[in-house]
DNA sequence: GACCGACGTCCGATATTTCGGACAAACGGT
DNA sequence: ACCGTTTGTCCGAAATATCGGACGTCGGTC
């Protein structure tokens, strides 16, 4: 049906389908799009038929799975999927406790903070308090990006040889947004010198002018299956870093432990 | 198809249903039992027939709406309700403005802290930070409870005359899990005493030992939208309380201005 | 004021999905 | 070792949900 790397696009075939089928391609768009959209606008965007889509999303405006914005037409998740989310959260153990942690890390500390995880070949923000300063809004839940892209990538793949890893992640994850190339010599290198340190730090990847702290929660085998992070200026001043790193070190110690 | 007021049962009728309809029966009543449940449990509970059931579930595990877990055979919900909800949180601004309101409570004041609403007639948890104490686990996130039952609810309905609440709240929902009735006149008076002070406490309601302390947050009309409280132990002492409620007006207030 | 495009609803036909039941495998109690 | 119960898969039939297209509105543009 899918391969099972990213999020299924969607179906070609016949062009009739399931009202599920379109149901899981409806949420999938406006996850991806993170923004109120119009109902023509989703039919469109996701091949479904605009008759079905409106019958559909009728369906789920009554069960409070999406909302009606604005009155200017257009649909967003509604409560019920925090509901479920929260159950969710509720259910993983490790999740539960990294809430507490990502929480008072953001909260005492006053920055961003993460808990991120792998999944597939692609590096996935699970938990993101935003911490005291305002800009920086954008919370990527959910969102995949490739693993190079991030100090939480070079922890969470350490546990591989070198050509394991390159294997693993896709040729044209090594390439930024702004079309500059990560060598990948220097990513293994990287990944080297983070397990010898136990954190990593990377400066202006994604974004120019933030640098990214991470530390990583290891399973009982040593093995690095989430990371704590903190998104930080670029600016911010070595030695409230350094703070920084031992405090997420601490907390991602907890975290190896608790599991 | 559905009595607006409590979570829709199921329907009876022909037996034949919409996949749909039968995923939304299937995640409420996850949402309800709370705890991975196995499948032909879920489908003799909801009315769907086995074979419907396991062919639906095996779609949402693949989308990942729903989780495995155990190799016990049960299901629960999976990450993707979790994006799903994150992106709900972030759209609305009354709720990611109280976020941080009550991750700040919890975390400063060590205790459990909550932000609530009304749907319908019930009153519900809309967030939930457990705080520092072990116990009370249980967070009630999306769980519909009746009015009297509350604090909050003394503040949700204190824009209605005495007679439309009577008539407003189910004659039912006076009466408490352990078989006692709130009586409705002490009640009436309780709300008009939580207007005069600008807060509410309860002892001993749902829970014997049990105190909730509660604020109101109010649109440019006064009228009472949302509320935020602190759940704390019956015998914590007199002036922490006294405390605790000035944090949860000023909570409250800014949460108000902030509409 | 007429035109054009987008929105939302409605309807009938048919391609499909749901459903019931049958089956093999796994489990567990005696 | 036996047998009753539960789990998960598979199949064909038929009830029906999806789809395409037509229709009435609304709003903006020339």
């Amino acid at each position: 049906m899918k391969s099972d790397g990213t999020v299924d696009i969607q179906d070609k075939a016949t062009g009739r389908a399931r009202g599920i089928d379109r149901v899981i391609a409806l949420m999938n768009h406006l996850h991806q799009r993170r923004v109120p959209t119009r109902i023509a606008d989703i039919a469109r965007e996701t091949g479904t038929p605009r008759s079905t889509m409106y019958e559909l999303v009728n369906t789920l405006v009554e069960a409070r799975w999406l909302e009606l914005r604005d009155a200017d037409g257009t649909v967003y998740f509604g409560p019920a999927m925090h509901y479920f989310g929260s159950d969710y959260l509720d259910s993983v153990d490790l999740i539960r406790k990294a809430r507490v942690e990502v929480a008072h890390l953001a909260e005492t500390v006053g920055e961003t903070a993460q808990f991120c995880t792998l999944e597939g070949d692609k590096y996935l923000v699970v938990l993101n308090e935003p911490g005291r300063r305002m800009f920086r809004i954008s919370s990527e839940i959910g969102i995949k990006v490739p693993i190079p892209w991030t100090a939480s990538g070079r922890l969470l793949v350490d546990h591989m040889a070198p050509d394991e890893i390159l294997r693993f992640i896709p040729a044209d994850d090594f390439t930024l947004p702004d079309g500059r190339r990560i060598v990948e010599d220097e990513f293994l290198r990287d990944i080297d010198q983070a397990r010898g340190q136990g954190f990593v730090r990377t400066t202006g990847l994604v974004d120019r002018f933030t640098t990214c702290l991470a530390a990583p929660v290891r399973d009982p085998a040593g093995r690095c299956i989430a990371t704590i992070c903190f998104v930080v200026p670029a600016d911010t001043d070595e030695d409230a870093q350094q703070t920084m790193i031992d405090t997420l070190k601490a907390s991602a110690e907890r975290l190896s432990l608790a599991r």
